[in-house]
DNA sequence: GAGACGTGGAA
DNA sequence: TTTCCAAGTCT
């Protein structure tokens, strides 16, 4: 590999692609940490909308410090992994309480819900401190232009990073993996590097990395429960997810009515079936809460019951 | 170290 | 329609 090369034809791609992101407009670790947050393991067309009214609405670490968990957890609301939201707020409290953004690898590391990946990344980014940051993407360019499945991505990506301009290496590996080097069908034709793969000049990119086992799919069929009120509706605490609400499902005492309508909704191993009934009740289990009906945008409700509720709103429409 | 954790877009 | 899996972290 000539790694010079790489590195050089490499970052001048990235200076030109996607300049359009919000966090390559910002220079704020806080601003680059929640972006890299949200970026786990979620697309950036996802991120982008809940990016900018996160900001809007926290602009500084103290004003996501001082919210109310349920605010944070509205504003992450169809994001996905809320562990992060929480974990956010708990970092956030960290950071405030240390009086200040934490400037080094370790003190960034040591922040809740940052791992490896995030701290490399919000190191070199907004400090250009030289940490490569390893994610999926960059595993498999590596792993690409070493040609090996088995090389050490670690230390690969650590020689190659640029020592004048770490952020924006690893940045540049990362965004060639998101649109460029692709898992299935790497376009190599466009590629500013495809000279200096060894996957490529193999004819071997698509077999890297080696496909994972899956799990199975695990299929459920649930019902969800619509329990109305004078204008209100009947809600239980997600037993998933902690601070979010959920429709409730059968439970003792219930009486079924007319069904409403149906959906599926996939969390990670498991897609359920939900069909969405109509209920009513003599007596109100403990744990569960009235809420009004027009207040149903102010708390933390989950994605599928924001589902059951959009067939609800349609069928009242259209009856 | 395997499994859990969300969601939605692309193939 | 189903399958894959994305700027990972935590337990």
């Amino acid at each position: 590999m000539d790694q010079a090369a790489i590195r050089r034809k490499l970052t001048r791609w990235y200076d030109r692609a996607r300049r359009d992101l919000p966090w390559r407009r910002t220079s704020d670790p806080y601003a680059i940490w929640v972006s890299e947050i949200m970026l786990q393991q979620t697309r950036v067309v996802a991120v982008i909308p809940y990016y900018e009214r996160f900001l809007k609405r926290f602009p500084r670490v103290e004003d996501l410090a001082q919210a109310a968990e349920a605010e944070v957890l509205s504003l992450w609301s169809g994001l996905g992994y809320y562990s992060r939201a929480r974990n956010m707020q708990k970092a956030a409290r960290q950071i405030v309480e240390a009086g200040g953004f934490p400037r080094d690898y370790e003190s960034i590391r040591a922040l809740a819900g940052v791992g490896d990946y995030t701290a490399a990344a919000v190191a070199s980014i907004a400090f250009g401190l030289p940490h490569a940051a390893i994610d999926g993407n960059v595993r498999r360019v590596v792993m690409r232009l070493a040609g090996d499945p088995s090389v050490d991505v670690g230390a690969t990506a650590t020689q190659l990073m640029s020592r004048r301009d770490p952020g924006r290496w690893n940045q540049g590996v990362m965004e060639l993996g998101a649109v460029v080097c692709l898992p299935r069908e790497p376009l190599c034709a466009g590629c500013p590097v495809s000279g200096e793969c060894e996957a490529h000049r193999l004819g071997i990119q698509r077999n890297l990395p080696p496909p994972k086992k899956k799990p199975a799919i695990v299929r459920k069929e649930r019902s969800l429960l619509v329990i109305r009120r004078k204008g209100r509706i009947l809600l239980t605490p997600s037993a998933r997810v902690s601070g979010f609400w959920e429709l409730p499902e059968v439970f003792p005492g219930v009486r079924l009515g007319t069904k409403l309508g149906a959906f599926r909704h996939a969390i990670t191993n498991s897609q359920y079936y939900f069909e969405v009934r109509e209920a009513r009740i003599a007596t109100r289990p403990r744990e569960c809460r009235w809420w009004d009906e027009n207040k149903l945008g102010e708390i933390p409700l989950s994605t599928a019951a924001k589902k059951a509720l959009r067939c609800l709103n349609a069928s009242s429409i259209a009856p």
